[in-house]
DNA sequence: GTATTCACG
DNA sequence: ACGTACGTGAATACG
């Protein structure tokens, strides 16, 4: 067992000059309050303690009181926003129900030298966290100490053991005090032996051990007469600051490290103190949910009556109430523990707690097929459902996705805004009440806008497929991150150092504010593009400069190094579940065009583009016994254009199987296709995508690296060839103009307010969108189609495979190694047939033992 | 909190 | 004469 002990006041210190000034809706400072929470969850999650506990310091002491004196002096100049927030902060804990040691007469350090030796003789171990090297006597087999510092700019942790203390300082942990009652102590007040630094301190206790066998020998030969006189000198100052510097270990604490057992981040609380405080990021990351109270219905709105169902009669009352009706609105909330039925006439509330045992089998029949459910965020209540081995049948109509599909820019999808906008003052504020009333307005809107097949037949069967793929994940290899991560960090180290040496200048390379002070004024490069607020010092910017001079290139290694390790090996580590698989969290209503966005972590951005950045798909396996298979969709969007321009030359090519970035550099450069050059093909592909996101002359002169004037001959060339595709982007922005959106061929949505607009880049953008959404969104559109297909196909078959992941044109399918071929050609054929369009589809399949082996 | 940078399709 | 490709999410810096 673990124990997490954190100095809380360091900490809080830290924090405090960590984050930006920050305040509360009411004005309150919370920037501590903010950075402590934050730090904490992070080092909860690295260390994964079973027990957390911070300690503080009170006032009124006794036992040092010199230190005390010095402290309080420091303490005055504590910004007075501190003290309003460190109260904060220990109700927040308190909400928590993470365990605080305070004592009076006693500074946190004594505390947490009492609690890790309580700890020690309890058979845990203690990881003291902390700012200051304070509590480094306190190092043993037992108990470490994660050491948060700030080294140029840029903070880092490093544990130490025993071990790593001794090569660190060449003698025990122990002898800490020892070496303070020489060297002293400026911040704390502790004297120390006047003209004895950290240097020469050291070097005395690793030869004589203590303080006390030091001055037993002065007359060694050993030590200087220059140094013997001061030694000599400062005795009483030693023999004072030994006991200031030594922490106490007995306080008169009562502690038992099992009550420090916690699940800290869960509270039911948690919510409306954020709330309180502003910390809406910090809702939304840690996923907190408001206690589902009933509010008050606004003015004038009647409310149905709400029930609570007891005992069994009453809940088999609402199944036969549910059964008879057509549609039920169904809200789950704290979990699945409570529950709110609505059939129009009343609502019926029941939960684990009031129902008991009854609960589950109540839930059980209420989640079958013959009760139809309307509800919000569906994919998600059927993960939960799943995970608890219930039935998540009859869900008809999600409230949240339909809004969506009505008009994805509409930011949020909770069932309180929905109702609002689509309820308007006729919304009672019960949830249960409101989502009922708002199916009927939100089918027939959906049935208004064309949009009712997308919605009946892809999107609500997708929220179980997503819900089935996010509880599979996929399978990783934590030892590989772990030994890359370690490689990459060795990389990084050695980078930093031939930086830092390259340039003169120790700074944090990761800054790009310091980066460009370094670049441009230390070493006088040119700047080449700006930012809101100074000189950028992008990737595009550094490639400029890659011949200027030699750090540059070791800047881009650094940045490609680092990105990987935060960003993918660390990132990757921290998101390994307990049954050792990563499980994203897909989110189907966030993005404008219909695509899925993957979050927690993000799977749809693994690295694939750089060699290095590739190794991390090793890294992502089938299970033992298993394969994947990897199918992805071949020139989509292209295709796409070609559809739905109706450009005859495109189709033509595509129906006769050709390279398309060939095709497009013959037509673009008049030449044979066995005379297209390599640079025309790359130079062609750039122009088939920048035609897909709506180009101009300089961005394609920018992606190819020619002037803007041959950019716009190529642009000129193509639209010639393909005079379709001119066509269909001058219609498309037109008919967009006209009726304020653009739609995919399933009749999903876009509103384009932009169009209208009188700033010309606002409608530029908005032009280029009308070009682009249909295409992406009707890819997004068939791949969802046939990620349907593939899973009813894969379950009609009794396979065991199932779909892991998808990546926007790709699929990835995990499957016991007998049932590879089947499931490559059932891959293949439901993408390739999910629609029929005036050219082929094709999709291309490749299995392995890893993503990178599949690809 | 916003800005910058960079990973993907 | 504008200012510069579409769609995402995550890590880090910032004082």
């Amino acid at each position: 067992m673990k124990l997490m002990m954190i100095d809380g006041n360091s900490m809080i210190n830290r924090a405090y000059f960590g984050v930006r000034e920050l305040t509360a809706p009411d004005g309150a400072p919370t920037n501590a309050v903010y950075g402590f929470l934050v730090t904490l969850r992070k080092l909860v999650e690295e260390e994964k303690p079973n027990g957390v506990c911070v300690a503080f310091d009170l006032k009124a002491p006794t036992f040092r009181h010199i230190r005390y004196e010095a402290y309080k002096a420091h303490r005055k100049s504590m910004p007075d926003d501190l003290a309003v927030q460190i109260p904060v902060i220990k109700e927040v804990l308190d909400i928590m129900g993470i365990k605080r040691c305070e004592l009076e007469g006693y500074e946190a350090d004594d505390l947490i030298g009492t609690v890790s030796l309580k700890c020690e003789e309890a058979g845990w171990d203690c990881l003291i966290v902390t700012g200051d090297k304070d509590s480094f006597c306190l190092i043993s087999e037992r108990t470490h100490v994660k050491h948060i510092r700030t080294k140029a700019g840029k903070t880092e942790a490093l544990i130490y053991d025993p071990e790593k203390f001794r090569e660190e300082y060449g003698f025990e942990p122990e002898r800490m005090p020892d070496l303070k009652a020489l060297m002293g102590d400026a911040s704390d007040n502790i004297p120390g032996v006047s003209g004895v630094g950290e240097k020469t301190a050291a070097d005395l206790i690793r030869k004589y051990g203590t303080v006390e066998k030091l001055y037993s020998r002065l007359d060694s030969p050993e030590i200087t007469e220059n140094l013997r006189q001061k030694l000599e000198k400062g005795k009483d100052a030693a023999a004072l600051s030994l006991e200031l510097a030594t922490i106490q270990r007995n306080a008169p604490l009562e502690f038992d490290p099992r009550e420090t057992l916690c699940e800290p981040f869960a509270g039911s609380g948690l919510y409306d103190i954020f709330k309180r405080l502003g910390f809406n990021k910090l809702i939304f990351k840690w996923k907190l949910d408001p206690k589902k109270e009933a509010l008050p219905a606004p003015d004038g709105a009647a409310r149905l009556e709400e029930k609570e169902a007891i005992s069994r009669d009453e809940l088999d009352e609402i199944i036969k109430r549910a059964k008879n009706a057509a549609c039920v609105s169904v809200i789950f909330s704290e979990g699945q523990s409570r529950v709110s039925v609505c059939d129009g006439t009343a609502v019926y509330n029941a939960s684990l707690a009031c129902a008991g045992a009854g609960y589950n089998d109540f839930l059980k029949k209420l989640l079958s097929a013959d009760i139809k459910k309307v509800s919000v965020n569906v994919k998600d209540q059927a993960g939960l459902l799943i995970s608890s081995g219930l039935p998540d049948e009859g869900f008809v109509f999600d409230v949240g996705l339909a809004a969506y599909l009505a008009d994805s820019s509409a930011g949020d999808f909770d069932a309180g805004r929905i109702a609002r906008a689509y309820l308007g003052s006729s919304a009672t504020g019960s949830a249960a009440e409101d989502i009922l009333r708002l199916h009927p307005v939100l089918e027939a809107e959906l049935k208004n806008i064309g949009a009712s097949r997308l919605y009946h037949d892809i999107e609500m069967p997708l929220c179980r497929v997503l819900a089935e793929m996010e509880a599979a994940g996929f399978a990783a290899d934590k030892r590989a991150l772990e030994d890359f991560g370690e490689k990459l960090g060795e990389g990084i180290l050695k980078l930093t150092h031939d930086i830092w040496e390259t340039t003169g200048e120790e700074f944090n390379i990761a800054s790009p504010k310091q980066l460009g002070e370094v670049l441009f004024d230390k070493l006088a490069l040119p700047s080449a593009g700006k930012t809101k607020t100074g000189r950028s010092t992008s990737a595009d910017v550094l490639e400029k400069l890659i011949d200027k001079h030699p750090v540059i290139r070791l800047i881009s290694d650094y940045r490609l190094l680092t990105k990987l390790k935060s960003a993918y090996s660390d990132g990757l580590l921290r998101a390994i579940s307990s049954d050792g698989r990563i499980h994203t969290n897909y989110r189907m209503t966030v993005t404008a065009t219909g695509r899925l966005s993957s979050t927690d972590p993000n799977l749809q951005n693994i690295p694939v583009r750089s060699e290095i950045g590739g190794e991390i798909r090793k890294m992502l396996t089938a299970e033992p016994g298993c394969v994947l298979a990897d199918a992805d969709y071949s020139q989509i969007e292209l295709r796409l254009l070609a559809h739905i321009s109706g450009d005859k030359t495109m189709i033509k090519a595509f129906r006769s199987g050709e390279d398309i970035h060939a095709v497009t550099a013959s037509q673009v450069f008049g030449v044979r296709p066995e005379e297209v050059t390599p640079v025309m093909r790359r130079h062609a592909k750039a122009v088939n995508f920048g035609i897909v996101y709506g180009i101009s002359a300089f961005s394609l002169s920018r992606e190819t690296g020619v002037g803007t004037y041959e950019a716009k001959a190529y642009i000129d060339a193509y639209l010639e060839k393909y005079d379709g595709v001119r066509d269909y982007m001058k219609k498309i922005v037109e008919t967009a103009k006209a009726d304020g959106y653009v739609s995919t061929l399933f009749g999903r949505r876009r509103y384009l307010p932009e169009l209208r607009s009188s700033d010309f880049n606002r409608r530029s953008f908005g032009e280029r969108v009308a070009l682009n959404m249909p295409i992406q969104g009707t890819a997004a559109d068939i791949i969802k189609l046939a990620m349907v297909n593939v899973r009813g196909r894969l379950k009609e078959e009794g396979l065991r495979a199932r779909l892991i992941l998808q990546v926007h044109d790709e699929l990835i399918v995990e499957c016991p190694e007998e049932e590879i071929e089947r499931v490559k050609e059932i891959l293949k054929r439901e993408m390739e047939e999910a629609v029929s369009l005036d050219v082929p589809l094709t999709a291309d399949v490749h299995t392995g033992k890893s993503w990178y082996d599949a690809k």
